[in-house]
RNA sequence: GGCCCGGUGGCUCAGCUGGUUAGAGCGCCGCCCUGUCACGGCGGAGGUCGUCGGUUCGAACCCGAUCCGGGUCGCCA
């Protein structure tokens, strides 16, 4: 039976009693974590969004008819009550921050009943996902969630109050844009107004701060949610948000400089983290080159080595292939202290390899005794071991690992299996906040797919002036002004100056293949803006659910998202998408083909 | 689309090389209990073993297909 709570008015969370409080009366709402009733005496912990506080109900305290209810009172229940809040006389409980106090009721409402919630509403849910997110809002009542979402609050409140102290402007940009075939698939939306037709879901802001730009906002910001119909990953989601923003009359420093201050600002308010200024810069190809990654893990060494020199003239054919390839090398990493793994277990690095894209995985394990065992030895000339145990500074006890092939495959093996092992070996400290900025990444990308290149970030990113007279000659050595901010060994953010000159611009869209007539469909709002002056601009967005996911030590980005989408893109709590009447498709003028076999 | 892991009472799990009525802990229900906080005591209910098909005298277990969830590669300018 459901009371109203007419003529009472909450005066705390339970979280906000503190000692000072102990004496005078309070009414707290909330709900019913666990009732333990003794026969004469019940205890309830009474649970809110800024913790629990023990209530106690006694007979002399309570009437006879409010002790009775009590008793009924379960899990879940929604509850107001008022009472004295007292110095506990028995023991203390000091898991919890209120485990000094209880609160003596004197007057009790049940708000709402509840039936027996499917999974236990607890911190440190051991209950699976699938179930977890299909009552989603129970999953989101658990301690763990709260601070998570109130997490996220606190930075997405931070971020505004420190851009608006920056001079930025917080303005809004539309949800219904034009799809652009480059890049990511989009969400479509059909027009009615316009059969046949349809807009797209913004997958970022993109064009559109750049147009605030040319008229003369200066300093943009916004929290966006963006849409891109790719497949999911623990860190991706089909709609995300993020922290987007533009500056005018800057160049690369200029940008570098706000988000670090930003950035400490927010670990030191947020988390209480230092984050020691300037953060480190690394470019493009120092990162591939040390780490095999363009967003690499600082928080542990085990650094790739180029050993290609080392082994030029060994005989043995799986280097010496790799050698021939154009952009082919020999690369290792030294898992220290590894060299007694055993062999099952190298079998599965190796296996482990090959989902990247290795055709195998050369290793010597060094033993304690100074003895190699190695799955190439027997095609190795004497000494050449030892020269490439020398080149890889292997010790006994060691594990050296090696790929060779084209560099592009070598890197993404070796990078890979870095960090596996890494997270095997527990090197992965979730406290330790290691930020790089990677710089002056490649302009373009070859895509065998579309036999053309590709912008690697977008068509709109400047190239650097140094490189540009190679756009003709050799279009893939040419860097960009474009960077990006890098977490722990995630890409937390990037950006880039943009192209504001006609020419350099027309250029760039011929190099990516597109006529004029392309380009002007497709961006021509864009295009036509630069013929009326347009400052030298530049930006960058941050993934806000990444950012708040390592900020609260999560693994997912669906631990910091309300209502996140499952694998498939699909909401198990609301069964979205869902098939629509086809009323509603006739008015949209589009019909549903036939399934193909 | 590929590969890997998982699916057994409400929750978390065990269940051997296939062999009687499929178990445990927690939760739930009832009774008892005036200092509990992982409360305690006594009693009880609750399971199409994801689904479909096959092999077998016999399937939670083996085989095939399929559904659901997770991780990952491809993909994500």
């Amino acid at each position: 039976m459901a009371e109203s709570m007419k003529g009472m008015h909450r005066s705390h969370r339970c979280g906000e009693v503190t000692e000072a409080l102990i004496g005078s009366k309070v009414t707290l709402m909330g709900w019913v974590q666990k009732s333990r009733n003794k026969g004469g005496i019940i205890f309830v912990d009474l649970r809110d969004r800024s913790g629990i506080m023990q209530l106690i109900f006694e007979n002399g305290s309570i009437d006879e008819a409010g002790f009775e209810k009590a008793g009924k009172l379960r899990s879940e229940f929604v509850i107001a009550v008022t009472g004295m809040v007292e110095r506990r006389s028995g023991a203390v409980n000091e898991n919890l921050k209120t485990g000094t106090m209880e609160v003596r009721v004197e007057y009790l409402r049940v708000l709402s009943e509840s039936e027996t919630p499917p999974f236990p509403v607890e911190e440190n849910s051991k209950t699976k996902e699938e179930i977890r997110l299909k009552y989603r809002y129970l999953d989101l009542r658990r301690p763990d969630l709260q601070r998570n979402l109130m997490l996220r609050s606190q930075v997405a409140t931070l971020t505004r109050k420190f851009m608006a102290e920056e001079g930025f402007l917080e303005i809004e940009t539309p949800m219904l844009c034009k799809s652009t075939p480059e890049g990511a698939r989009d969400y479509l939306v059909p027009s009615r107004v316009h059969p046949g037709s349809f807009y797209a879901l913004p997958q970022s802001p993109q064009l559109f701060k750049q147009l605030l730009m040319c008229s003369g906002y200066d300093r943009y910001i916004q929290i966006a949610r963006c849409f891109r119909d790719e497949d999911l990953r623990a860190d991706r989601q089909p709609e995300f948000t993020q922290i987007d923003m533009e500056l005018s009359f800057v160049d690369v420093d200029d940008v570098i400089d706000v988000n670090e201050r930003l950035l400490a600002y927010l670990f030191k308010e947020v988390l209480g983290v230092e984050v020691s200024l300037p953060i480190q810069r690394m470019t493009w190809q120092e990162a591939m080159d040390r780490f095999g990654s363009d967003k690499p893990d600082l928080r542990f060494g085990m650094e790739l080595k180029n050993v290609s020199e080392a082994v030029k003239d060994f005989e043995f054919g799986v280097f010496q292939s790799a050698l021939t390839l154009k952009d082919g090398s020999v690369r290792g990493i030294n898992a220290k202290g590894q060299g007694a793994m055993p062999r099952k277990k190298i079998d599965k690095l190796v296996e482990f390899a090959k989902g990247y894209g290795a055709k195998g995985l050369a290793y010597i394990a060094i033993q304690e005794d100074g003895t190699a065992k190695s799955s190439f030895a027997k095609f190795l000339k004497e000494g050449e071991m030892e020269s490439l145990i020398a080149a890889m500074e292997g010790q006994p006890g060691d594990l050296l690992l090696f790929a060779a092939d084209k560099n592009k495959i070598v890197w993404n093996v070796l990078g890979a299996l870095r960090l596996h092992l890494a997270e095997e070996l527990g090197l992965l400290d979730k406290n330790e906040f290691r930020f790089v900025w990677i710089t002056e990444f490649p302009l373009l990308e070859w895509s065998d797919e579309e036999n053309r290149f590709m912008a690697m970030h977008h068509p709109f990113t400047m190239p650097m002036e140094e490189d540009w007279d190679k756009i003709d000659s050799d279009p893939g050595s040419v860097r960009a002004k474009a960077y990006d901010i890098v977490l722990n060994g995630n890409e937390i953010g990037g950006g880039s100056v943009r192209i504001h000159q006609d020419d350099i611009q027309e250029k760039m869209f011929e190099v990516l293949g597109f006529t004029k007539e392309q380009a002007w469909d497709q961006f021509g709002f864009l295009l036509s803006a630069f013929k009326y002056g347009v400052p030298p601009h530049a930006g960058l967005a941050y993934g806000l659910d990444r950012l708040v996911m390592l900020m609260a030590k999560q693994d997912s980005i669906r631990d910091v998202i309300a209502f996140p989408k499952v694998k498939d893109a699909s909401d198990m709590m609301c069964e979205a998408p869902s098939q629509v009447d086809e009323k509603q498709l006739q008015e949209l003028g589009i019909r549903i083909a036939e399934k193909e076999e």
